[in-house]
DNA sequence: GCGTATCGCGTTTTT
DNA sequence: CGCGATACGC
């Protein structure tokens, strides 16, 4: 057995684990072997480590492999940590079980699925879908097309499956967020009521859907729950504070018999609380599990102590966070350096210059990274990457599935699954020739409405001018019913038919949507049945294609969530600028936090040299050039703990109209704050500011009376004309009158 | 009423 | 680059 990973080759067997690697605090966490374990560690703290040290350290115990549960948040975190598990443990061990909680939850009810009375399965949607549900419910339901007031599609998927997580009724979470689009308040709510509906009834499943259905069983079926924690006599959860309530939950009810639960997680490094996460999981722990034991990891493994003096500074801004004072006993001079460029092309021939410079060093190109908010800030800086031959990968953004042409292909090969999806029957009819969305919705409700839709396809009665365009889809259909169930053989059937509606449909650049195909046709190769093909490739989607040779020897090109739990010896943060950074529609207050925690992330990612870099300039849609400062979280930090780069001395050469003067008025301060940063929460209510009986009144509902307090943050409000609603006193915006 | 071609504008973050 | 609006033709 060859053991790759430095810090694994004193591990070779179960009986052999050396814990003296190990400092103090780690060493506790690993060897608490019975009860609830809480562990609150910092940025590069070696949270996996010890996460891995503790599997080897159960299993010398002489806990059998199969019943230690792996929860990660990310699956190639789980994959990584498997494997690592795996090198521990003799390869003649069964597997210790472990993965993403969308991933397990997948496998939990597809084997117990029964229990829930579900008789034919069901499909798994991504957020792509989802949002094409939206489509249709939206030109179905007869909404106003085109109103540039209604919230994006994105924005409302996150709402919806947002407020089952959160808790929290759906009705106030929309009145709060988009009380400045009162007209279209109600619109989103019967959206979302036919979503829900639209989802089940056709066999559909998204990733919240998941879960929720994982903890209902759980929480329904005491059967199935001896069951689940008959097997996993110990559970460990790593980024914990990305948990949602439902996860939360989960994880209580696993634990619930034994409680031999470990958790890991970083409060400091909370970013995906608009999806549903809720740090406070982490203080509630303590509580949910009776006897928890705390465990600190402060000592940081990773960064040298300038990079780590930066990042300590960012946080220390924030308004609420567990108390950890980092150290690290990493040796390194370097001071971090900021850089204003004139505009974005500035900008971004500056982190050339840079990269190459670095490259030259001898670090590789895999070890450096360029980071930033929004998938679409790297745009500039990838094509000067392209013009200088330098390869990079790029994650984040748009995922290769999410491209038109690759559902079109996978809507074909769902419906040989699932022949109820709604979703992709109306894709898939969408690509005929003389069939338009009023056809194709006509079409699928028709089909999905019979015992069998594909024979209702072959003898659907077609208009004349679509006659011929249908018999050929139901012909393409038997074909691949007939056929062979490997997957890759009903993906080169599909391909055969797709090819000259694809050439047609994406004339001006389809041979470069071509190769997106060809690796498609890899992908599948690699699979037994064309179920677990699409639950992987929908659960976790494979990267796009990489410009250039083999992933791992490249420049990497990422958004900050994608970046998550990585580190790299160089990283860049780049567009570090006002209204970029935050971005531009956070609000002052929890959403303001959560952007510093994000530029936290991006920033503890450093293991030696680190770069803060922001254009002055930015183009405007009116393609006018607008003065912008630097990000205010910038403006924050203390000079001593960073080196301010004069752009003069950067480019000496090769920028002809280049004119430096290294002043940069206005960048220090922030000079215009928009109106929306102003509006901190004036007088925010506490609980203690109410009693049973107050009169109060909310921006929509009007006037009421507290009816019930639960002790909690939420009180139920009786509404003179609205009824009772259940408020969150950390968003409703509540007057005491 | 429906399908197709074309143009211009704006882009959060994701398991 | 994708999406919506708009115009035109069947």
């Amino acid at each position: 057995m060859t053991i790759q990973r430095s810090f694994f080759d004193d591990i070779n067997t179960v009986s052999e684990v050396d814990l003296s690697g190990l400092n103090e605090a780690q060493y506790e966490a690993v060897t608490t072997v019975d009860g609830p374990v809480l562990v609150i560690a910092g940025a590069g703290s070696g949270k996996t480590r010890t996460l891995v040290y503790r599997v080897a350290h159960l299993l010398e115990q002489g806990v059998p492999p199969e019943s230690v549960l792996l929860l990660t948040f990310t699956r190639k975190a789980a994959q990584e940590m498997l494997w690592r598990a795996g090198q521990l443990i003799n390869d003649n061990c069964s597997r210790v079980t472990g993965g993403t909680f969308h991933g397990v939850a997948n496998t939990f009810l597809r084997r117990y699925g029964s229990y829930m009375g579900w008789e034919s399965g069901f499909t798994i949607i991504d957020r792509a879908d989802a949002e094409g549900i939206i489509n249709l419910l939206k030109s179905s339901l007869g909404f106003a097309k085109g109103n540039k007031k209604f919230p994006n599609k994105r924005t409302i998927i996150n709402m919806i499956s947002g407020s089952i997580n959160k808790a929290i009724d759906l009705e106030d979470l929309v009145y709060e967020q988009y009380s400045h689009l009162s007209e279209f308040v109600d619109d989103i709510l019967t959206l979302s009521r036919h979503y829900e509906n639209f989802k089940f009834d056709n066999g559909l499943m998204d990733y919240d859907d998941l879960l929720v259905n994982w903890k209902v069983l759980l929480e329904k079926s005491p059967e199935v729950r001896q069951l689940m924690s008959d097997r996993f006599q110990y559970i460990m959860v790593d980024e914990y504070q990305d948990t949602n309530h439902i996860q939360a939950e989960i994880v209580r009810l696993l634990g619930a018999e034994h409680g031999n639960v470990m958790v890991v997680g970083d409060d400091s490094q909370s970013i995906y609380s608009f999806r549903g996460a809720d740090f406070y999981n982490i203080m509630r722990f303590p509580k949910v599990f009776n006897n928890t034991k705390i465990v600190k990891l402060e000592e940081n493994y990773r960064s040298t102590q300038p990079i780590l003096s930066l990042t300590n500074d960012i946080i220390e801004n924030a308004s609420e966070k567990y108390s950890k004072t980092l150290f690290t006993a990493i040796e390194g001079k370097a001071l971090p350096k900021v850089y204003g460029g004139r505009d974005e092309q500035d900008e971004a021939s500056f982190i050339l210059k840079n990269i190459q410079q670095h490259l030259q060093d001898g670090i590789e190109p895999a070890h450096i990274a360029v980071l930033f908010r929004s998938a679409f800030h790297s745009y500039k800086l990838e094509l000067l990457l392209g013009s200088e031959g330098l390869e990079f990968e790029k994650r984040g953004g748009m995922k290769l599935t999410e491209a038109a042409h690759m559902k079109d292909v996978l809507s074909f090969l769902r419906l040989l699954v699932n022949s109820r999806d709604n979703l992709s029957w109306n894709r898939v009819l969408l690509l005929l020739d003389r069939i338009g969305p009023k056809t194709a919705q006509k079409i699928t409700a028709e089909l999905v409405s019979q015992a069998d839709p594909f024979v209702a396809l072959q003898d659907y009665a077609a208009p004349k001018a679509s006659q011929a365009v249908i018999a050929g889809l139901a012909e393409l259909f038997q074909k691949l019913r007939e056929a062979e169930e490997k997957p890759a053989l009903l993906c080169d059937i599909v391909l055969e038919y797709y090819q000259p509606l694809f050439e047609k449909l994406y004339n001006d650049d389809y041979p470069k949507r071509q190769k997106d195909l060809e690796q498609l046709k890899s992908i599948m190769a690699g699979y037994e049945t064309l179920q677990d093909f699409i639950d992987d490739t929908t659960l976790d989607p494979p990267d796009p294609v990489a410009k250039g040779g083999e992933a791992a020897e490249k420049i990497v090109l990422s958004t900050i969530h994608s970046a998550k739990g990585l580190e790299f010896d160089v990283v860049f943060v780049m567009g570090l600028a006002e209204g970029r950074f935050p971005h531009g529609s956070a609000e002052f207050g929890e959403q303001w936090e959560e952007e510093r925690r994000l530029l936290y992330v991006a920033a503890t990612r450093a293991k030696r040299f680190l770069y803060l870099t922001y254009p002055r300039q930015m183009m405007t849609a009116d393609r006018q050039f607008r003065r912008v400062g630097m990000s205010p979280y910038l403006a924050e930090l203390k000079n001593m703990n960073y080196e301010r780069i004069d752009s003069a001395n950067v480019f000496s050469r090769g920028h002809g109209s280049y004119y430096a003067t290294g002043k940069d008025a206005g960048d220090t301060t922030i000079k215009s704050r928009p109106a929306a940063l102003k509006r901190k929460k004036a007088g925010k209510i506490k609980t203690s500011d109410l009693s049973v009986g107050t009169r109060v009144k909310h921006p929509f509902f009007g006037e009421g009376s507290v009816k019930n307090m639960s002790g909690g943050p939420s009180v139920d409000v009786l509404f003179d004309r609205h009824g009772i609603k259940t408020l969150h006193l950390d968003y409703a915006r509540l007057e005491i009158i």
